[in-house]
DNA sequence: ACTTTCTGTATCGAGCCGATATAATGCATC
DNA sequence: GATGCATTATATCGGCTCGATACAGAAAGT
């Protein structure tokens, strides 16, 4: 399940250029599957070259032309059999995470900055869900349904943690500003070698 | 915040191997920051070429030998310019969700397998969160502590989540086995532009 | 006896990501 | 009236990352 294989489902539901797809990728699938131009218009041509989508090109006034996608019977074959995978995987790679890892080594104002911006960030999904909801939902599958409730469980509960332990590792940290107490630098491979069981 | 940079922040804590490294992206870091042999080698190689890290050969019976890598000053000095971003990522890519979206082209067996595969992979997460807490908490940061609790919240909304609406997706996609009625397959390029508003 | 697991290193191609380029129109602010 | 930004629309490029694969001996389970 690559970009490509996204598109050829977003196709299903009907013709679009690469631009549609994006604007796509930005509203209802933003909070799951990013995806840029980058990654498209490869996507899209590469789909094209395997003959899983075809394209006519609509001019337009002032504009490059229109690169319009539909999907082809045997891209219909192609993404019924990408469904048939048991085992989609689900990752996430948090930097917010990482850094968070090391607030020891940073200063109270950063990890208040950092907390912050999450906090920004978070009220704009809220946001972007809020307007996936008051807009045109007659043609939401089930699928997109259920896929919308996870992406709003997740982010409340991204919210809720934040605000419920963002004071207390703000406490636990500030007591050591930058963690200068380097007395075990030389600690022997073998403490290490130890922890990691 | 590259994988680069995790693995300056990880050897702060004390020299490691790759290998090393390894295990504690598999085991702490395994929740929200993957990273595989491909990763880290060329990782470590880069950060020894830039002088960030030093490493000497550990000769071992039976084996390769182990090359120990120790963070520098100038690692050190860059690990805290790197956590002086103010808005690191926090990134989900799912397949699993993508793959949601399209249920409506699915058999009802294979969304089962699918929402059963994640129910597993949940429940292995699970597993990883009680060892590390049976685990030798002492060296434990207070970002550690934040992150694990992070990590625990998120993946009891997604159980919780499935757990409340996998019967009702598969209800309401139950009725139209496959999506076969292409009534609209010409729908006309405009439907699409006004939807995506 | 056989197979898996563990230790340990490393590379390669495919795929993806962010930045950047191009270019006309329209809208709003200065 | 001019500058600047958003929108519409395409596309490429370098760098980073991922999964698969390779090698190879030791230990331990089946």
């Amino acid at each position: 399940m690559d970009v490509k294989t996204v598109c050829l489902g977003m196709l299903d539901a009907g013709p679009a250029s690469g631009y549609d797809l994006k604007k796509e990728f930005e509203s209802s699938f933003a909070h799951f599957f990013a995806a840029g131009f980058g990654s498209i218009y490869p996507a899209l041509s590469a789909l094209a070259g395997e003959g899983l989508v075809s394209f006519r090109e609509v001019p337009q006034e002032g504009r490059p032309d229109r690169k319009v996608y539909a999907i082809t019977e045997a891209g219909r074959q192609k993404l019924l059999e990408s469904l048939g995978d048991p085992n989609p995987s689900h990752k996430v790679r948090s930097e917010f995470l990482a850094t968070m890892c090391f607030a020891h080594l940073m200063t109270r104002e950063q990890i208040e900055t950092v907390i912050e911006n999450r906090r920004a960030e978070i009220h704009r999904y809220l946001e972007l869900f809020d307007e996936l909801e008051q807009g045109d939902c007659s043609d939401w599958t089930p699928g997109h349904r259920f896929v919308l409730g996870f992406g709003k469980a997740m982010i409340k509960t991204k919210l809720e943690y934040i605000d419920a332990n963002a004071d207390l590792l703000l406490e636990e940290t500030s007591c050591e500003p930058h963690g200068e107490d380097r007395d075990e630098v030389e600690r022997p491979v073998e403490a290490r070698k130890a922890k990691a069981r």
